[in-house]
This record gives C-alpha cells, structure tokens and sequence, in this order.
DNA sequence: ATCTCCTTTTTGATGGCTCAAAACCAGGGT
DNA sequence: ACCCTGGTTTTGAGCCATCAAAAAGGAGAT
C-alpha cells in the first residue's frame, strides 16, 4: 500500500465492504448502480485495486475483499464518519445533511489532519448518525442489526443511515427516534407488523418497512463496550 | 466560470496572482519554478485558463490576469487563509505549521463549508501569519510592505510568511516577534543597517535581510478597517 | 541582417477517471 | 449439448496533470 488511494478506489472500497457483508462476492454491476456510474468505469478501478491486493476479482464473477482491502475499507468509513461528526460538532450541520458533504471531500484530507480531528472533537465513539466509529487499523465493524430484528422486552440505541430519504427522517424526527437514542420493544405484531417501542417515555408504533431502514446496538454489544 | 477551478489551476492563479502584483506580466519560466513543475505543464495549464477568460497569455512573453482571475486568486487565498484559521484555531497547530497542510486539502473544501467554517471561527480578519483575510468576491488583498520599508516612529502589525525558513521562525520567536503583534520602529540605521524595534516592552534589532521577510499592516490602515 | 542562446511551446507518453458502444462470456432455457 | 440473453469486460475517446525531449520563437550580439 505505499501510495494513497484516489477517491473512486475509496468509494468502491467501501461500497464493496458494505454489499459483500454476507454475499461475499459482489457483482460490478451492481456496484456500477450503486456509485452511479458506468459499468466500464467499475472494472477499470477494480482492475487497480485487484492489481493491489485489495480484492479478489473473478472476471464476469464478481469481487470480494482481501484482508487488507477489508481494512483499508474500514478506515474510510471511519474517516468518513470522523469527518462527520466534525460537520456537525464544529460547523452545527444537522445529523441528516453530514453525510453528503463528508464525502466531497473526506478523501484528501490528510492523515494527520484526521488524527487531530479526532483528538479535537474528543474520540467521539459514533458518528450523528449513530454508527460506531471503529478504532484503527481494524478489519471489520460491528455488525448492526435492523431495528425489526429486535423482540419484546429488548432495549437497544439506534442509529439512522443517511441514505434515509428526508421524509422518512422527518417522520422518525417527530417522534423522537433520532440517532443515539435509546428505546424499548414492546410489543412486535405477527406477520410483519408493525413494532411498538417506548422512547423518551413515550409509546411509538413504526411499520415494518421503517423497523427495517433503522439499525440498532444491542444493550449486550453497548456494555461490551465499556 | 461554470465549473469549479482543478487544484493546479487555483495554485497557478494564486502564483500569478503574487508575482503580477508590480511587474504585471509575468514569464511561464519562473512560475514553473514556484511551483516545481515542468515548463511545458504551465503552458498548458495556462491555455485552459485563457480559454476561461481568467488571464491574458502572450505567447513567449508571459501572462497576467484578467479582472476574473484576480477575483478567483484572492478568492483561493481567501479559503487558503481561512483553512490555516481552522488548522490553528480548532486543530491546535503552530502558526507556521498550518501552511504546509492547508494546501493540501483546501482545493476540495465545497464552497458551503468554507462559509460555514468562516462563521464558526467566529469571522476572523487575519489567517494565523498576520496576513489580513479578505472580504468574498473582491479583487485585490491590501498590499502589505516589507518591515524595513518602515521609518522610525512608525508603529505597524507584524506578518510572517509561511515560507519563512524555520531558523528564522526560530529566531523571530526568541525575540518575541510573532504575528499580529505590535511593533514601533525606534532606529533605522543607514546603508541598509539593521533596525531597532520595540516589541512588547523590549528593545530588539533585527537584520535588513530578516526585515524584508516580514511585512507590515501600518496603523492607517488598521485604522481604516475598524 | 543574421545568428545564437535561452526560454517557451509543442509533441508524444503515462496514468487516473469517465463514457458509449462493441466484443465477450456464463448460466439458464430448450 | 446448444444457443440466447443479459451482465461484464474491452476498446476507443476525451479531459486533467504531468514529464522529457523536440521544435519554435525572441532578443541581444555580431
């Protein structure tokens, strides 16, 4: 790895770790639609990265990462979400607008720059949108499982992506379900209906396809963590 | 100017810019040298900018700006001179440090976040080396006279350069001569003799060569700008 | 008026990023 | 087994940044 990653490499790093969590193998195409742009494009950048050891490409198979592009992966998102936070934190940007400009930018800024950064907003240890901010240097990130996967009685924090589209977010944003927040299941209606949580003291009912687009940190993982 | 400006065509601007202030035209050659590049990649970075109305281009006798280029270099010194701010203010960095990264990053900062940056610093007027931080959208930073071109009595505010040599920094430290701070010229001794200042209660004398590296905001026109 | 020297511009080359369109293959249907 | 189709890779092209080396121009010297 001597020299720095552009941004595509970055970019599709990253989109490569999130797909491939469970599939393993990832097929261009898909990344193609994902970074919007055009399938060419895609196998041109996976060619570089291949020819770096960072992924494995099976021609017309799809690609899948190494250890080390399993790494470097990481370390964008957790420079991605540092940047964040710094959005936030520092510039007063709303949780939901972070995520858009990080990534304009996010990819020049230098190494010693990020390390500061984190020590200046004090090693926050999420993102605003709730996402664990992993340490460095590491292959992986907890996994978060989707609100909907929770069962009466569980009590978990949430966190939010910002793919969430803005009438979603403005909808959870009445009912208090923000980032960080802490909630209770209470009850979960059979055959994909809907969940009922307790937040902030109040009783909150989210259909199933909102449960879904919302990721939790188990209580088990929170004190793990501490 | 549709598009936004590629990071070499801001540092060729920014160059110019510096150069063309008294000599107005100036040759490829030397800018090839300022910024450590080959001849032949200034004249062609020179033509996408000409093709932009940015600056005139005389072949085999130099450019110089238009009233839009000068507009687009004080706005890159601008960002250049707020990203120092946020690199000292918020990251902790020594004043001369934060010129050797900013340029490294500033080029990508999304116009709204410079904006954004600019508010939250709380609107400085100068950028960490004393050098004044101009108003958006004009054409032209007051120029600031080298130290020597003081007579005694004068009283001025003192910058430094980020290319000054770190021994000087050194040197100028020990005598408490910092940026933004407050100088009066006692003596000026003749054929290019040193000077003799009064900084922060203390009687200090510095070489005509040190003298001509540090420029002066004079009390007129700190005056003015209250 | 010419010539020479120094500077500037042009000309290939490379590499990153991207596209559209052509060539190519893998796997499913027959 | 064979072929078709849809997704994948290649190819050809353009733009930016850059270099080394070749070609061209200017300005002063003869």
């Amino acid at each position: 790895m001597r020299v720095a990653l552009s941004k595509s490499e970055n970019e599709l790093l990253k989109s490569i770790y999130r797909q491939g969590r469970d599939n393993g193998r990832v097929h261009t195409g898909v990344l193609a639609d994902l970074l919007g742009v055009a399938p060419g494009t895609i196998t041109a950048v996976v060619k570089r990265l291949a020819e770096r050891n960072l992924l494995d490409h099976n021609p017309y198979r799809g690609v899948e990462l190494t250890q080390a592009g399993r790494r470097a992966a990481v370390a964008v998102m957790r420079r991605h979400r540092i940047v964040e936070r710094f959005l936030s934190d520092m510039l007063g940007y709303a949780w939901n607008e972070a995520d858009r400009l990080a990534g304009s930018f996010e990819h020049h800024l230098p190494q010693e720059v990020e390390d500061r950064l984190y020590v200046a907003l004090d090693r926050p240890a999420s993102c605003p949108h709730g996402f664990p901010i992993p340490p460095p240097d590491v292959a992986e990130i907890p996994e978060m499982p989707p609100l909907y996967s929770l069962e009466p009685g569980d009590v978990a924090t949430i966190a939010v992506p910002g793919s969430t589209d803005a009438s979603v977010v403005e909808f959870l944003g009445a009912m208090g379900l923000r980032p960080s927040v802490r909630v209770e299941v209470k009850e979960k209606h059979p055959f994909d209906g809907p969940l009922v949580l307790e937040v902030d003291g109040h009783m909150r009912t989210v259909s199933e396809k909102v449960a879904r687009q919302i990721f939790v940190k188990t209580e088990e993982l929170f004190e793990e963590r501490i």
